[in-house]
DNA sequence: ATTTTTTATTTACGCGCGTAAATTTTATAT
DNA sequence: ATATAAAATTTACGCGCGTAAATAAAAAAT
């Protein structure tokens, strides 16, 4: 017999001489089966390269081995670098993650909801696109998937948020800006469709309240997932009209940063906190493109790998739990300081 | 009967009056029933949200209508670009994508082409790691399930190659380089993992004989995928032993280019074609943060579109012939000169 | 109007597996 | 050694659909 030979569970089962649900109950659980059964199937599956066809046995399953990954915008190396970490931990688990980008569309995102529906995943672990969001199309496809939401919230929605924490994002930079020098203007898009901007521009708000200083806030006009572009208009325009109240800028978000500095660059204005530099500027989320801007970035990091653990941590409780939590948990993780010479 | 209520196919069926396989014969094929019972299908989809059972289909057609994508590093905003164009045509034919990353892995890019068998596609998309890439067990992947590699080539696997011209990205900015200033030294890792690395290094070899020009080549260490990083190391270091034989630096690509840049401002080296500036910097890809540096690069663009189109058509093509194609398909597009400040 | 051809629908069967219930085997207690 | 409990295995059935072959209906030709 070739060893690419067999076409079922039944054939494979019958070499080994013994039942085919023996076999099927293997699959399931190895140590669910007699270690004599458990070795003969292990001998012969090195034998004979089966393996159990994936559709039939979703079919018959309640509950499948799929995992669903949601981000909103895949080019954004952020999202890709979380999707690595949550990818290891539910292959480390014994799922099988699927990952979907809504490239920063909102009927995309809608899209893909169905698409995960029709393969009945265990879970989903969602990053929504945020105020563009269907949420009433959200809000059902919770009701009918276990869904776990990370790093941008919606009230109510999923059984669970898991991100990173605003306040003490902005805290930290806002205290070290003021402390080392001017005190910081915050730099946002005017609509940001990430809730967390609106966490953070608030944070700087009572932050700076409490350190007695007074605020500045820039809005920025712009839409959609072009941050760097949208930032580096927005700096050209505001750097042009000289209307910046300090000298020290706190961009709302990496990339918006990203494009701030090139502005700068372009109009040969000096950054870093060096003596003789015109220009502070600092963010938040530790981009992985933040250490090579010139100057590199000083920012506030996430804890990538502890928002992608406790988020799959969560989901596999909530799986357990028959797709339903107590009460919905909101859990956020700290930000470190990352200091480099742009401010 | 409440809208949720319809288990299977059977039922449906049998409330608007036809047979299951009349049903069956619609998703595959909308036009192949009668335009009359077409209609009566469509209104009954409209009033019960019936969808049929994934797994149940793919177990039982002969062929799925899913699509792997496979790409090195997604966490490279260039593969989640060419991914999202990828996906949008395989949809737009009425297929499914699977999008994978190896992460510069190549035991997970082996584990991603046996999950890619176990789901039997319909044809694989797959840009390979390059020189880390298990070749044995691609070949034999390649042999079992239609594919067509992309952006990086390895001779004689998959029905077809489609990908940039390194020629044409090569020759452009040599030639643009060596028209308005001093001749380019070339600007690469020692191994890289890259096939089209190796096919830049000669480009530029034979370019620069064209023009009767001195060729000049820094090689520097460094493995992985952490290019800016290993770009940043490396020119910290030239630039220290003041090694460069000439002040016009052509970089193998825009991520070693991106830290070639952070250690040029590091050591306060201004960097840029405008007179006064003490060395021009460019590269290759059109990286989308390529434009965001300081100065933004001088650099030639991949045609992603045509790429992305063209692979998905040569796919397909190759999926209708059956899974073979007569010859294999070596389709390469040409880039465009991007001319920005650095350079 | 009748026959032939074409197209659409139905009948009948099978795909590869999960799983509850029945049975057998093994372990534990007496 | 025997009775009892526990665990493993097998029997028997069903999941939701695709599809070849048989049949029926519609269209075209006579």
């Amino acid at each position: 017999m070739d060893v690419d030979d067999i076409k079922n569970m039944d054939e494979f089962a019958s070499i080994i001489g013994v039942s085919r649900p023996t076999v099927s109950k293997y699959f399931y659980d190895a140590d669910s089966v007699r270690p004599n059964t458990r070795k003969k199937i292990e001998e012969a599956l090195k034998k004979y390269n089966y393996r159990p066809n994936i559709y039939a046995i979703n079919q018959n399953r309640k509950l499948t081995k799929n995992i669903g990954i949601v981000v909103p915008y895949l080019a954004d190396p952020f999202f890709a670098e979380i999707a690595r970490f949550l990818e290891q931990r539910i292959i480390d688990l014994g799922f099988t993650p699927s990952l979907f980008s809504a490239h920063g569309d909102t009927e995309i995102e809608k899209t893909i909801l169905e698409t995960l529906r029709s393969i009945r995943p265990a879970g989903v672990l969602l990053a929504p696109l945020g105020r563009p969001s269907d949420k009433s199309h959200i809000k059902k496809f919770c009701g009918d998937v276990p869904t776990i939401l990370f790093d941008s919230n919606i009230e109510g929605m999923g059984e669970a948020f898991i991100g990173s924490d605003n306040i003490s994002f902005v805290s930290q930079t806002v205290e070290y800006l003021s402390r080392t020098g001017s005190s910081p203007t915050f730099f946002e898009m005017r609509n940001p469709a990430n809730p967390n901007a609106n966490k953070r521009r608030n944070a700087y708000l009572s932050m700076m309240r409490r350190l007695n200083l007074e605020p500045h806030i820039v809005k920025i006009e712009g839409t959609g997932w072009a941050f760097e572009e949208i930032g580096r208009e927005g700096a050209l325009k505001v750097l042009r009209e000289n209307s910046l109240p300090t000298n020290t800028i706190l961009c709302s978000n990496d990339r918006l940063a990203i494009g701030f500095l090139s502005a700068c660059h372009e109009l040969g204005i000096s950054v870093g906190r060096k003596a003789g530099s015109e220009l502070r500027v600092a963010s938040h989320d530790d981009h992985p493109y933040s250490k090579f801007t010139c100057p590199a970035l000083t920012t506030a990091a996430h804890d990538y790998e502890s928002v992608a653990s406790y988020s799959v941590e969560t989901l596999f409780k909530l799986i357990e739990s028959g797709g339903r939590l107590d009460e919905r948990e909101e859990k956020l993780f700290s930000a470190r300081l990352i200091m480099r010479d742009s401010a």
